[in-house]
RNA sequence: UGGGCGGUCGCCAAGCGGUAAGGCCCCGGCCUUUGGAGCCGGUAUCGAAGGUUCGAAUCCUUCCCGCCCAGCCA
């Protein structure tokens, strides 16, 4: 058995949790099958943009080959013209490397289009192969049913000769579209539809985003993709599921054709409770503008999330603790955002940000007066040092550190309650200044005690909490953006009757706050920078940012043991404000 | 109803005849100048029923439930 290692991204392959599919390689290579090789890949068709589900896959094929001491291509599955174009190929190279990986290989399933043709000629001349004159409607009629077998086209006892000669008639566009296609001979009689002489070429006009018009006959996947296998020497084929039905097709062409047979392996794809994992479904939200774009942070794409603020670490920790199995689950999105809060709390910055302000006058604090109070950057890594905070007498805390009536077990500011200012004093409530009109409280004046100064000798004093705060002519003005689920119900396929999908989106999965103040040393904040903002959450800055102007957008709250406890605690997730 | 594949804790998931790992969530407690983090502790008899065996989640039988397949999509 070889000796894990990594990949040449330094990805360090640890000794993740054993699946059934690497005990699979594991066996190959103790009883020397494939010469001790193994490679594999990652196959996309670039027909929209990669999700969370395609990194599990990703994950898995790239971790393999990296583990042990193999290869993985990338190989577009690009034999349906009509829906793929290069943007898709770019971006879909963009979040592989991002996502930390680097293929051996790139390669086009369009690649092999002249080599697939002479495959099929080959088929056609053992007599295995016709070309068929049956409408797409037609077909199906004589497809059969779940229960019934199918019956033999009219066309398919035609001699070697004229499929040949009518096979090059289609390739050189003397057919029209959809009037003939070339099948396989297999058995219209098998329990397993997939087997009844199955479609091999069709007629397109279509102009490809590689070979443009240079062909009108294109293969179908299932003809395409296992000699695409082959032809790259991939050891284990790795896919999803569904098509676990169609490797006895596989099989019979690689064993017809007599090439190199890859093991085909399936796993059961990933889905995520509030959120949809359907290329479809991803594609319908974009072209509908349910969403601002595949990069909107909402979406479980790669480049939503990388939007949103997700490491590509955390990524990769979450497909590795999701495991890998056959059998259909969809994995509590909590475990993803774990998998983020985790990987943050180590590395993120901390800094004081407000985001629902509130002012605060301190009455007995000189007005004028300004400290420069040490902070720590990250608890975590005493590698980060200290920053210097602004504190003066007037302060912006967060609406909900204060409350007029304090509900019980409410540790933070009301009326006559002390706190603490988190690297500052602690401050005691004395007056709550309301407008006039609307009775909605507008400021809150506190008396701040100078003997209680963090890290002073005097500060042993205890109050039940501390609160963030941001001094009012300091601070930054900024944007933040609070993201929730996407969709309302676990579920988003959960609809009443009548209903579909969409109508389960979250209405409130976006919420812009624009009157927010920060710390003012994240004037210098870069786009794609990531903090953890005391006690609400991680934030990342978002391209949108201008000058020091920032735009935020939330990654992920901290776990909140208040929110719960006020909303009543169990496991309601929701209502994150 | 034909074929294929699944059913282990609320959610993922180990286990492959020797007496149920781990993670997430949740619930307690400790600690804490983030009600964060960390630490300690708690929660399953394996879809059902029979059978084989000294012994079964693991083997056999029957049954039940779920997912996939009738695109010239992938």
């Amino acid at each position: 058995m070889a000796e894990p290692n990594s990949n040449k991204d330094g990805v360090a392959a640890e000794s993740a949790p054993s699946h059934f599919i690497r005990n699979i390689v594991v066996d190959d290579l103790k009883q020397g099958k494939n010469h001790g090789r193994v490679h594999t890949r990652f196959p996309p068709e670039p027909n929209g943009y990669l999700h969370i589900g395609h990194a599990k896959s990703i994950c898995l094929n790239f971790g393999l080959a990296a583990e042990f001491g193999g290869k993985c291509n990338l190989r577009f599955d690009d034999t349906n013209p009509s829906k793929e174009n290069v943007e898709y190929v770019d971006s879909i190279k963009e979040d592989v490397r991002w996502l930390g990986f680097s293929w051996d290989g790139e390669y086009y399933a369009s690649d092999y289009f002249e080599q697939l043709y002479q495959f099929a000629v080959r088929l056609i001349e053992a007599g295995v192969a016709f070309v068929c004159d049956l409408s797409a409607d037609e077909m199906r009629q004589y497809r059969g049913t779940l229960t019934e077998p199918g019956r033999h086209s009219p066309f398919r006892d035609r001699s070697v000769a004229e499929n040949l000669d009518l096979f090059a008639r289609m390739r050189k566009g003397e057919f029209a579209d959809g009037s003939r296609t070339l099948r396989a001979k297999v058995d219209m009689a098998s329990p397993n539809i997939n087997l009844r002489d199955p479609v091999m070429y069709r007629v397109v006009r279509a102009t490809h985003h590689r070979t443009g018009d240079q062909w009108c006959i294109y293969p179908t996947y299932d003809f395409a993709h296992g000699q695409s296998d082959s032809l790259e020497g991939i050891t284990h084929s790795i896919c999803t599921l569904e098509f676990e039905d169609h490797r006895p097709l596989y099989d019979w062409y690689l064993d017809r054709l007599g090439v190199h047979h890859p093991q085909q392996i399936e796993f059961a794809r990933l889905n995520l409770t509030h959120t949809v994992l359907s290329k479809r479904k991803l594609l319908q939200m974009v072209q509908q503008k349910h969403v601002a774009g595949w990069d909107d942070p909402r979406m479980p794409t790669l480049a939503g999330i990388r939007r949103r603020g997700y490491t590509p670490e955390a990524l990769r920790n979450f497909c590795e603790r999701i495991g890998v199995a056959k059998g259909n689950s969809t994995v509590d999105i909590a475990m993803l955002e774990h998998s983020l809060r985790e990987d943050l709390n180590k590395r993120a910055p901390r800094v004081m940000a407000v985001l629902r302000p509130i002012k605060v006058v301190l009455v007995n604090y000189p007005a004028g007066q300004v400290e420069e109070l040490e902070a720590v950057n990250n608890p975590e890594d005493p590698t980060a040092g200290t920053r210097k905070v602004p504190f003066s007498r007037e302060l912006y805390i967060e609406q909900d550190d204060f409350r007029e009536e304090p509900p019980k077990g409410f540790f933070r500011l009301s009326p006559g309650n002390e706190v603490r200012l988190r690297y500052a004093y602690i401050i005691k409530c004395t007056e709550v200044v309301k407008d006039p009109t609307t009775g909605e409280v507008i400021e809150v004046r506190c008396t701040f005690d100078p003997e209680t100064k963090s890290g002073s000798s005097q500060s042993k004093r205890k109050v039940k909490a501390t609160i963030h705060w941001v001094s009012a002519a300091h601070a930054l003005a900024a944007e933040v953006r609070l993201y929730d689920h996407l969709f309302a119900a676990e579920d988003p396929d959960d609809v009443p009757e009548g209903a579909d999908w969409l109508a389960n989106m979250n209405p409130r999965s976006l919420e812009r706050l624009t009157t927010c103040h920060v710390e003012p040393c994240l004037a210098s904040a870069k786009a794609g920078d990531r903090y953890q903002f005391e006690r609400l959450g991680y934030f990342c800055v978002d391209a949108d940012s201008q000058g020091e102007r920032k735009v935020f957008n939330r990654s992920v709250t901290l776990r909140d043991t208040w929110a719960k406890v006020e909303r009543g605690a169990s496991n309601s997730p929701p209502a994150r404000r």
